[in-house]
DNA sequence: ATTTTTATCAAACAACCGTTTGAATTTGTA
DNA sequence: TACAAATTCAAACGGTTGTTTGATAAAAAT
């Protein structure tokens, strides 16, 4: 329980009013507060409330595009021939709806922090994004593709946008409102998960 | 230009602030100023900030849906038989795009306001969503299972919020800095606008 | 023309914000 | 144990927020 040190207490508390408030309503006494520390400890451990947030991105962002990587490492090594389109969304997909899923360890809190990121436009998440992320996700455009040889490049290219807008909206837990009631949290997304990758696949299918 | 009244003035400003930097970064003092008034004339019009902001979306939202429901009637007129997909998909998206590409009236700053109520879970937007245009989403909803029965009544549940998940990132202008640079405004949205259909009836197509 | 309502304005209010300070406390080390 | 470094804390700083007040100005009504 509280063998976490105070740095990590107030990472996770950040992720967690960020998520409930979203990043311009979140204040450091607010989370100083609700991670039972004082209000300079933040400025005191972080330097100031940018960096803070910073801090929070990064120690998710690098774990949720590794686990990106690694799945279409393995789908694209030993063949020079197109991966199969399904795996490669299931690659870029999953990660994210497994953090989601993931309570123990906090990656549900953070893909609303994402979600809210995304929303807000925030400058942190948009440079980091573009500057330290954007070759993955050109990797994965290119993977789609490659499978995909009879839609044209631009249509890859919306079309993969339009998912991960599809995506952001699920992470942001949108549909809530709309939940099944006799559904547990696992199951949910397990459904989510599914039905996402059906939902990208057949967009990726051909038109008439 | 200046025919228009202090209240007017206070409405436009404020969607053209919040498009900016969002619901909880805006301030009243900003908004007077910039609508050329003084501070107290906010409060003296609409009564308290979060009443300005209830009147800035009924605005926008009574026409936006009201532009939906009457093509969803065209539709369905005349006949019992289920319509045509793509024209289902259409009657719901094109009225966003429109108002998104409608300089002249201000609608294209209300649908990146929109972007942002729906991203900070505003609760004046949900609570009018889910008052005032649940029917018109159900009538819809219920429109896309009709042309899709080989669909199960989940999946297309599903997939339809995919798809206002994804059209309210393209509001948002996400794809804005992967924007080519010699297209203008309106040929960028007409693109946008006829990718999005296609991509949302691409995805309704049925899956192996 | 006079009264009444409506609208605008500068100023002040209390509450909250991020940050800084300097003293108290805890922790690690010699 | 004694010293030094790291950490915690209450208090205060200047700045911004939404809202209210009361005086002024404009418009409408009598």
């Amino acid at each position: 329980m509280s063998v976490l040190s105070t740095k990590e207490r107030i990472l996770n508390t950040t992720e967690k009013i960020i998520s409930e408030i979203g990043f311009s309503s979140m204040s450091l006494r607010t989370i100083s507060t609700q991670a039972k520390t004082n209000l300079a400890a933040v400025n005191y451990h972080f330097g100031n409330k940018e960096k803070l947030i910073e801090m929070m991105l990064e120690r998710r962002l690098d774990n949720l595009f590794q686990l990106r990587i690694n799945l279409l490492d393995n789908l694209e090594s030993g063949s020079s021939q197109p991966c199969n389109l399904k795996q490669v969304l299931e690659a870029f997909i999953t990660p994210a709806l497994t953090m989601s899923n993931d309570k123990h360890q906090g990656g549900s809190l953070f893909m609303k922090v994402l979600a809210r990121a995304y929303a807000e436009k925030s400058e942190y998440l948009h440079d980091l994004l573009s500057k330290r992320y954007s070759d993955t996700i050109k990797r994965f455009a290119l993977a789609i593709q490659r499978a995909c040889p009879y839609l044209d490049e631009q249509v890859v290219f919306w079309r993969f946008h339009f998912i991960m807008g599809a995506l952001v909206y699920v992470m942001a837990d949108f549909g809530a409102s709309s939940r099944t009631n006799n559904l547990s949290d696992t199951e949910y997304f397990n459904i989510c998960c599914n039905e996402l990758i059906n939902f990208a696949l057949s967009s990726f299918s051909q038109t008439s």
